[in-house]
DNA sequence: GTCCATGTTCTTTA
DNA sequence: CTAAAGAACATGGA
């Protein structure tokens, strides 16, 4: 579930208990989590001492001393969280880095996830530029490369480095686009609206520590609290927040995509606005 | 039993 | 050849 918000999250949690502290023991319970397959991680992680902890798209990637790096990603249910070293390991931990009075352990009971061995490589292959600092111009350009529609097109980790499914479908709620317009049809106002609907919603998510559905919790355990901003995702059938139309949800691409039809109408422009926010609670 | 899930990658189709 | 659409991956919860 973790999308950047969520990742950065647990890097905010995770970083100031590991950075300068050193890895004792490495524990591979199930070595297909590793890349490359095959891949000596343990011996790598062994007696490493931690330099820093950062994130790259919805990578969490982790520098030791020597500037070697690797970097785990969560896919779809995977957790990284601290724990004492006496916590039962419950089903589906992978693998679980000991530290002195503490573990760090990789859990993924659909191992969507994994542990990719980097080396002196960079986390950056394959990633478009960060959502955070990419300029309007140049997600203008970007898009108009694809006639994809919009939602595919941000969804598409080498576009742009970080959004899923949750975030995409609040930003564009947030622009007043329709998740199908075709990428290369917005025009330079709508994806300037879109620009700063992306670093808004993305910087609100991370103040309230990401989205938490059902699997997410972050390196302390703690679950997100954004999910209950949530303005399209998740809401369908319950009144938008803005004009009270009822949300609505289809299938796009196999995920399930949810828009408000008045405030993101696929053709006309302009839209009513009910002064209202919210019903009552 | 059925459907659905915060992601990515491989395969198929156009 | 390229781009886009679909299927596949694995598990658990409603």
């Amino acid at each position: 579930m973790p999308e950047l918000p969520e990742v950065q999250t647990v890097v905010a949690t995770l970083a100031p208990r590991i950075v300068t502290r050193r890895i004792g023991r490495v524990e591979l319970l199930r070595d297909d989590i590793v890349h490359p397959c095959g891949f000596d991680l343990a011996k790598a992680l062994r007696s490493k001492t931690v330099q820093s902890v950062s994130r790259r798209g919805k990578r969490i990637v982790i520098t030791l001393v020597g500037d070697e790096q690797f970097y785990v990603h969560l896919g779809m249910t995977g957790r990284l969280t601290i724990d004492p070293p006496s916590a039962q390991i419950i089903k589906h931990t992978h693998l679980i880095l000991h530290f002195d009075g503490f573990d760090v352990r990789f859990r993924d009971p659909r191992r969507f996830g994994g542990v990719w061995w980097l080396g002196q490589q960079s986390a950056d292959a394959g990633m478009g530029p960060e959502p955070l600092d990419l300029r309007p111009a140049e997600l203008h350009r970007r898009l108009a490369k694809t006639t994809r529609a919009v939602k595919n097109a941000l969804l598409d980790q080498r576009l742009v480095a970080g959004l899923g499914n949750i975030y995409v479908d609040e930003a564009l709620h947030a622009a007043h686009i329709h998740p199908l317009t075709p990428a290369d049809q917005l025009s330079a106002d709508a994806v300037g609206r879109l620009s700063r609907a992306i670093k808004a919603t993305l910087r609100r998510a991370i103040r309230h520590r990401g989205s938490t559905l059902r699997d997410y919790l972050d390196a302390d355990g703690a679950a997100g609290g954004f999910q209950r901003l949530h303005r399209v995702y998740d809401r369908a059938g319950h009144p938008c927040h803005r004009c009270n139309t009822p949300i609505e949800r289809f299938v796009l691409g196999g995920r399930s995509t949810h828009f408000c039809p008045n405030c993101q109408p696929a053709d006309r422009r302009p839209r009513r606005r009910v002064s209202r926010r919210r019903t009552r609670a």
